[in-house]
DNA sequence: TGTTAATCGAGACGGTACGTCGGGTCTTGCC
DNA sequence: GGCAAGACCCGACGTACCGTCTCGATTAACA
């Protein structure tokens, strides 16, 4: 599927929304064909129909623009209740490693160019601050339901929960079966059975 | 420090090994005087008085030459044994951080480099399962020592220990206190005191 | 003599001439101060603060770099008027001799390229050719003052004209009196003296 | 055809004849099979079944092993005896144009590796004096022949017979006719028809 | 209705690094 | 000593990708 070859024109003395839109549709679309490796800033201006110039404008480096795709990709960071926390966790792992399957070495990439750009950093940092926020009120209601053992951290947790996620990423075993490792875990979080 | 002007020579119709070290030699030189940004191929061989053709006869890329730079550089993998599994992993957490303090961000980089290389990838995923390995001696010890409660995975906790450090040190949070990461890690594994 | 350290930029969605002289300048720099060693793509492009993409986007590969190199060096390919064409043609070999004494290695050079780059072969039958036709007008101004013998095929004389220069070049013969040699190629062609 | 697999040893502490001859045999089918680029030291080596040391042994650089290929190659150089010049020298033409068709890239190649290596230049210059005085027998029976023109310089002819010849083989005009080229550069020495 | 100011497409450009290629030298171990 | 094997140094080549720059066309808001 390639671009329109209708190419968009300046609305004017303000940025144009469909430019930044066709942007990341040209990079979604084209990680999608050519994987990663073909998510250069050249090809993305081209199948874009777009300038460098303009992708500057929008985003001040790569990095910024791959963070900016990747979340629009993701979507809402919607966390399960389904009234068990194995399986809000093993459901999350199971949403967001089929996601990664596509795109998530798009996450790895990220995470990569965090490693030398501070400004990738920085978003990556606030990133991962909301997403181990968002699972705090999954966990204060599993608490609620008595799942957890009296002691646990919640913070300590939730990290731990995206820890692994990112782990198994960054390891490349997105096909690893979310459920053993959601349960693998929680196990020693949850309060032991009362016999 | 310039390496000496002696040059290696051929030692007959087999790879001396001795080139191989001086390569190395080379690039941890460069790197602690000029940081990951010196580490270029070009400048690994010249510095080694090596040519590019030798470096890419002793590794395929140049991710793969990093991994055996950080690989020696690291030395063994010693894990702690005092008695205390908390203390143990709090010390070698300490030990990892205090090193990657330094070359850290060259693991970084292998990581980043091993998204886009399947050799650097393969060679990745092979160190994680020596240095998850590494662990359950230790975790063996501690489980003795009745430590861990009775229902704990080893091989699972193993990986939890590593999947944390590997987490902080993306996320860039090496200057975290590492007792208190340790004791977070270990905490629900632990066996509950009885009363 | 170095550069100037101003650095050319991009005039636009066009290519910028001036970048072409400046490569070509600092090609014909860098070959009277290093010689042909040292017309490297590498060096040249320092030399001229370009850079080599920027190089090769103005030619596909050194060889055609060398060729207009050496068109631009060589100037115009004025030949001679002395109202005699032994003169006029001695007067050339003298004059190309002379230049290459200079920069004819690059000549060869060119055509040594060419033995393996298309392109460049391409380039240089193109160049052959306009040589061989600046002569005609030379020849016939011979005709006409009756210097030739009657069945004096020109373009046949003209290849032979230019033959001999290349023969001598090849064959590192440029201190070769060009009197001599111009005399000896034309002297069967020239009309017989009637007694 | 690749070559068989037994490999050649020393014969005791005195060179190999069949060493060398494998390695041209080798040389000549890379060059049938691979062309020109194909004729790499490396390349003759391993088609050898020789080493490298010994390659450097039998000749100084890769220009000289051509010119001996070349040489082997071209095999005796007989110049014609038809009882007319124009004859002799087309004939000959013909058998040296047909011979460059299929390795007389070979000699370009030669003639552009001297232009940087001065024991190939001298080899080529022995080479072309050679060449050109291989002509005075046959110059010598044509001028007894009465067929040139009294004044004939027969050393000059002979160097623009073999001008003409490089000429069209670096120029890439080996389909040429030879007749027309022998007459063309023929003509103006030839005795003029008595009327 | 012109003038201003900004967006936008296009693509040349500098810079830096990568991986590859080829020539020629060397050392070992076998004959 | 010749010889096969192949590691090694050196130097160069062509390619890839990032981020910056300059043009000229376009359009909306303002004069």
């Amino acid at each position: 599927m390639s671009r329109p070859a209708v190419s968009r024109r300046s609305i004017g003395a303000r940025p144009n929304p469909e430019t930044s839109d066709a942007i990341l549709d040209a990079a979604a679309d084209l990680l999608r064909r050519k994987g990663l490796r073909g998510l250069t800033t050249d090809a993305i201006a081209r199948e874009a129909r777009a300038s460098k110039t303009t992708l500057y404008r929008w985003w001040p480096n790569r990095g910024a623009l791959l963070l900016a795709l990747y979340v629009r990709a993701k979507g809402g960071s919607t966390r399960e209740d389904t009234g068990s926390l194995v399986e809000d966790v093993a459901r999350t792992y199971a949403r967001v490693f089929g996601a990664w399957q596509n795109e998530g070495r798009l996450f790895s990439l990220i995470i990569a160019e965090a490693q030398h750009d501070d400004g990738v950093a920085e978003a990556l940092t606030a990133f991962r601050k909301e997403r181990v926020a968002d699972w705090l009120p999954v966990l204060r209601r599993a608490e609620k339901r008595r799942e957890l053992a009296d002691d646990a951290d919640l913070e300590v947790l939730a990290e731990s929960i995206v820890a692994h996620a990112w782990f198994y990423l960054l390891t490349k075993r997105l096909d690893a079966d979310p459920f053993v490792l959601a349960a693998n875990v929680l196990h020693p979080w949850l309060r032991k059975q009362d016999s």
